[in-house]
RNA sequence: GGGCCUAUAGCCAAGCCUGGAUAUGGCGUCGGACUUCUAAUCCGAAGAUCGCAGGUUCGAAUCCUGCUAGGCCCGCCA
């Protein structure tokens, strides 16, 4: 087995040319490039920085180039096209690899040259919802970004923490608790049980613009609550569990589970004694008032940050920096990854700020993703504005029921239901992935809740499309094929983009980027399709249907790994 | 007042890290393809001052500067 990518090549250039330009301190990789889409070579060598050095037309290198090397085993051409030298790599390597390695093709380099990338402990925290409302949208990108993150560390071997922390206490859960008090007459819930608890959330901001005094009543339940009276006590763990019962119930929906769950009432105090260890240094200062703050301003560039309030009593950060200590103690981890909204930006930035400058140099990373918002505005769960991550699922899963029922009349309930929620769910699923996390989007419900086009369904219905046509075929699948009749345009358009998915799994996992993955996915699908309907693989031409059967069995196995990482389901039919 | 982010066809996005071939898809619009492996599909057409103005470069959507518009954030909330 060899494997054939950009380092590959770059390597073969630069034992060849003298000349090779090395631009400081770049990976071999960054001087080769993949070619547009249109073009049918799977990577190409700029000419133009050799035509400086040499003080030459880059066509006219491009074009000694292609004569003077020698066409090493693993290409099949060498070619030059104005101020480019293409190359092909041979469909033999791309196809067996695929098919010996299977699963494993994503990391075929690392599988290969078996340099054991060495796998690193990391811990993912991710979703740290509020114990007061249920989940919306924005939690649902949240999840999502986590979960395929996780997958797609677990895929490249690592070693992987997922990890959530509760923030179940605070003013804003007080504010539910009180509601409750008033409003709710002890009942127990009459629907899914976080909904319920949301509900006197909503009520109460509804209600406290009537009556501000409600305000203060929420802020005598917070200090009830911090001098742990029983009653309150009692409520605030009665509806926490209702919110976390809830809370579990739909991660189960998305297939997430943790390692570990924290709770920010564990712990909040703790991180008071770390703080006070650290008054010798320099840069934390405790203020005439008797609040501690970093200073940051000088060194960091960033704004100070109060680290204890100034009648001693921790907030938000305080516990944040012991919680690090506390991730560090329970996994001794490598990397520590925070996902959480862009809108936390500056915050992170001072808190690993702060962390470092009391010595915890540990590699943390805030994964920022973008929010999602509605046309009509921001979401805002105060108003009960928001879109619910239950309901959405409900809605794309009864969509499905009925597109599948539309076609499929016939088939039984269950059958029918089993197919809508992996469609459903591949297309919440795919919707949100497709989009860089980094940036912002707009949630329109009725454009968004489509199978069509763009969609997780579309990725399924090429798999399933595949595996009817293995159904109907008599032929056997083996890599004993004569791999020149892959010779049509739309073949050597698959196997150019089957061969880069290792650079792509590498590339999301370096930045972050996993929406690579779903967006590899759509143009690997839309060759399929383009493939499928030109070219017949089912044939009287024996030898050419069994070519065809192994190019979209290599097909497949890309797509259900890439799929895997996405947490998205493939279907043999529908 | 300061900081960060964003700006790509009617709409939604990819491409920006690492400058390179005619700016890539989808939705929508118009036209076409099911007696052939699943039409949740495919083919074709129309549709782009890549926010604006400079700069760097053989070459800029991509890098730099300025400007405009929008979003987010800015010491005792979480």
């Amino acid at each position: 087995m060899l494997i054939v990518d950009k380092t590959t090549i770059a390597e073969f250039l630069i034992e060849r040319i003298k000349d090779f330009p090395k631009i400081g301190g770049l990976a071999l990789e960054n001087y080769i490039e993949i070619p547009p889409l249109e073009i049918n070579y799977t990577y190409a060598y700029p000419c133009f920085p050799l035509a400086k050095i040499r003080k030459k037309d880059p066509n006219l290198i491009a074009k000694n180039l292609e004569r003077e090397l020698t066409i090493p085993d693993y290409l099949d051409e060498i070619k030059a096209v104005g101020p480019y030298l293409n190359f092909r790599v041979k469909s033999d390597i791309v196809l067996e690899n695929i098919y010996n390695l299977e699963e494993n093709y994503g990391k075929i380099r690392e599988y290969l040259k078996k340099e054991k990338s060495k796998s690193e402990k990391i811990v993912i925290e991710y979703p740290s919802p509020n114990t007061n409302k249920p989940l919306h949208l924005g939690h649902v990108r949240n999840m999502l970004i986590g979960f395929t993150l996780s997958n797609l560390f677990k895929y490249k071997d690592h070693n992987v923490f997922q990890v959530n922390l509760n923030n179940d206490r605070g003013i804003h859960i007080c504010k539910s608790m009180l509601a409750y008090q008033q409003w709710g007459n002890n009942t127990k819930p009459n629907k899914k049980s976080d909904h319920f608890v949301g509900d006197f959330y909503v009520k109460y901001n509804q209600m406290v613009q009537k009556n501000d005094k409600l305000e203060e009543e929420s802020k005598k339940i917070l200090k009830l609550w911090e001098d742990k009276d029983p009653q309150i006590r009692a409520l605030w763990r009665k509806m926490n569990k209702w919110a976390l019962d809830g809370f579990n119930e739909t991660y189960n929906k998305f297939g997430i589970s943790f390692d570990k769950v924290y709770n920010e009432s564990e712990f909040y105090w703790k991180g008071k004694k770390l703080i006070l260890k650290n008054l010798d240094n320099p840069n934390i200062i405790k203020q005439n008032d008797g609040a501690i703050v970093a200073k940051l301003e000088a060194k960091e560039n960033l704004p100070d940050k109060i680290l204890l309030r100034s009648d001693g009593t921790s907030i938000y950060i305080t516990q944040d920096i012991y919680l690090a200590y506390l991730k560090k103690q329970d996994f001794e981890y490598d990397k520590s990854i925070y996902i959480v909204g862009n809108e936390q930006d500056l915050y992170f930035k001072q808190l690993f700020a702060v962390l470092d400058m009391i010595g915890f140099k540990e590699d943390k990373y805030h994964l920022s993703y973008g929010m999602i918002s509605l046309p009509e505005g921001k979401m805002k769960s105060r108003e009960g504005t928001t879109v619910d991550a239950d309901d959405i699922i409900e809605e794309m899963e009864n969509l499905a029921f009925e597109e599948v029922n539309e076609r499929y009349p016939e088939l039984s309930k269950k059958e029918k239901s089993y197919r809508a929620k992996s469609i459903g769910m591949a297309a919440l699923k795919f919707f949100i992935l497709k989009y860089n996390p980094k940036s912002d989007f707009i949630f329109n419900p009725k454009e968004s809740i489509s199978f069509e086009g763009e969609t997780g369904p579309y990725i399924q219905y090429c798999f399933a499309r595949i595996q009817s046509i293995f159904n109907k075929s008599e032929e056997k699948i083996d890599l004993a094929i004569n791999y020149k009749l892959l010779s049509h345009e739309k073949e050597i358009k698959l196997i150019k983009q089957l061969n880069i998915f290792p650079e792509i799994i590498g590339t999301a996992l370096r930045i972050y980027g996993i929406h690579l993955i779903p967006q590899y996915l759509l143009t690997l699908c839309q060759l399929f399709n383009s493939f499928y309907s030109e070219c017949q693989v089912i044939s009287e031409n024996r030898e050419l249907e069994k070519a065809r059967l192994l190019l979209i069995k290599c097909v497949q196995i890309v797509i259900k790994i890439g799929l895997n990482i996405l947490g998205i389901e493939t279907l043999d039919e529908m």
